[in-house]
DNA sequence: CATGAATGAGTATTCATTCAT
DNA sequence: TATGAATGAATACTCATTCAT
């Protein structure tokens, strides 16, 4: 007698038009600005709709819930980064270490402005979705690259272990973004000295 | 349902005083444990109340705000991060460059479990409170005496912009508690290289 | 570093206080009444609240979910006409059997106030809880008991049959409650025809 | 998209309106078929436009409101059942008594299949429409002519009473559509006793 | 003072309907 | 005319906070 209701989508409507895609586009400026301002919990889909010039119902026919939304922005920011740490590596290949280190903190703060909003979607408790898995592994992927380029007679797990660091110094250096010219100097010391190496080495 | 008092223990003058005192230190620790958990937002006031054994109206009369409660928590949070820097301070004044690295990344290491409440609340973006800068403020002091400590030589600017990278170290450090030898490792010799001082001095 | 948030009551909360036995009889009343009027779907949880005289918090108290809420009306509303068909059932042991006739009747005629409610619930396409089998099955076994006292020579079958007939003549006589005396005496002839049987035993 | 029209086969005039016409029937079919499945309310526009193969703009082109396409959907039922009911007017003026309870029985399953969208739309409480009343009315009116049939003998006030009786019984068999052999049975028993009278007649 | 029932503003989400293309 | 993107009022449900007992 009763029915089982059809399945919903997953994914929201893929935007066929033009306007479409630059609505997606607005949606996702807006939805990144207000969570890296207050937070994932903190921000209402109404915000967001507002924010970004649509109607409460338009955001939905693209995010059809929130996860959706907080998914595809961390999607899209995960393009940059993998763009960004890739050049990242090329660089790392190229350059001659002092270079190097003065272009891994050009990137790390080039980057800053993104990292608000996604940082603040990682670490959100829900939302445990494999996007942020997929893309911590990347990531990471990334950096193993660089460091194997810049001191190609490591080991794997000394890469590993030094990709680890890596990563969290490129966090760092992207949260002093907005620090005066001392403190980047100390930084600059700091991830040189790193890639260096000289203590740990030997 | 309260945790049980030992009223005959005290010379009976202030029973509800201590009681008091009991009931607040468990709110706080059933808070903090649910927020390091699950973040600020998810967390109702009602489980708090039910975790920590008060009535929710108990709650409330001791802290009569859910923002009351986090900051409540971060004063004592504070407190307790304060003492371990001062100690911290104290190392670099007696202890030689290199045994004074290992130290600092041990008390990093040490504070990690704490600092899963505290970032929670700190990372908060709405929570404005001037809890926040108050805290941030009382840490970098005592990086500068750290910086001070080590290195007696540097111009005040030098101190305040190494103390500022020293304490995102200490976040750093402490962010890797759960990782293998070989991640310690790369991160005391991240440490000492920094206190050395080698690139940026030169 | 997620965590799963903690189990939800699927029952709402017992009343524990007589003010709460009586805002839980209000909102079933109210319920009921609206579910009558209009259909499951069409009434909404603030109306039910507001005719309830309770706030919406308040019936949320109570009942969880919209759903949670009809099925207590469909359990409430059970007990009633279980009650009333084990009377009937007593009846048909005692009563001759044109007397049992228009009992039978004037009981689907008592019922029928409630009916409304009821049925509306019970025919709901979604909602499938076991609630509803539940209820038809005991429904079914009193007709069953009525129709071996009326005839007690009837093998199981024929019993099962003549009771699934008899039930939905009960349903068919409590639709015309309203109606005036010629029709109820059309019923009362339907019915003691039923009873007796001549047709289908000759 | 659409249903393949026929196009040549006409004299190429109305190309349009045959096509709107067989539109029109793809969404009466999608419709009565979902209202059938999960009720009235669960049920979507979108849905229906989308089951019908046809774009939700044009379902509004025809149908200017859900209510209005239920309405439609009532008429067409309408349609069918006057015709069926007319023709078992007919038969109770030719066939004899016994043989026409076994007509209305055979004609009350055979209209079964329609009967759940129809029974969902006339039970749905909301829609006060006209159309409810009138098809109601028309069905009495053909009761009437049965009964009157059946039974020339009677005043036209025991011919309204049966009828509506009468009227009853044919949704009480139809209800019965899937049961097995013994209760079909039942069902004919009881429909020929009422047909004959006794009891009441007496 | 302690308790927990009551309150109601606020949130995510749906869906009938409109209208620009 | 046909299409389907856009709209926004309406809905179920949550939770910080209050207050009668």
């Amino acid at each position: 007698m009763s029915a089982p209701a059809p399945e919903k989508l997953v994914e929201g409507a893929e935007p066929k038009r033009l306007r479409g895609h630059l609505r997606v586009q607005a949606i996702l400026d807006a939805a990144g600005a207000l969570f890296a301002e207050r937070g994932y919990d903190a921000v209402t889909m109404t915000e967001v709709a507002a924010r970004s010039g649509a109607a409460i119902g338009s955001l939905y026919r693209f995010f059809p819930t929130k996860e959706v939304l907080a998914d595809a922005l961390l999607r899209r920011y995960g393009e940059r980064i993998d763009a960004e740490l890739a050049a990242l590596a090329d660089e790392a290949a190229t350059l001659p270490l002092d270079a190097f280190a003065d272009a891994f903190v050009d990137h790390a703060l080039a980057w800053a402005p993104d990292r608000a909003a996604a940082l603040v979607l990682i670490e959100a408790r829900h939302m445990a979705g494999p996007q942020r898995e997929r893309l911590r592994e990347s990531m990471r992927a990334r950096f193993c690259e660089t460091i194997a380029h810049v001191n190609p007679a490591l080991g794997p797990d000394r890469v590993e272990a030094k990709a680890r660091v890596l990563h969290q110094l490129f966090k760092l250096v992207a949260a002093n973004a907005g620090e005066g010219a001392a403190v980047l100097r100390e930084l600059r010391a700091l991830v040189a000295g790193f890639l260096r190496g000289r203590a740990a080495d030997g």
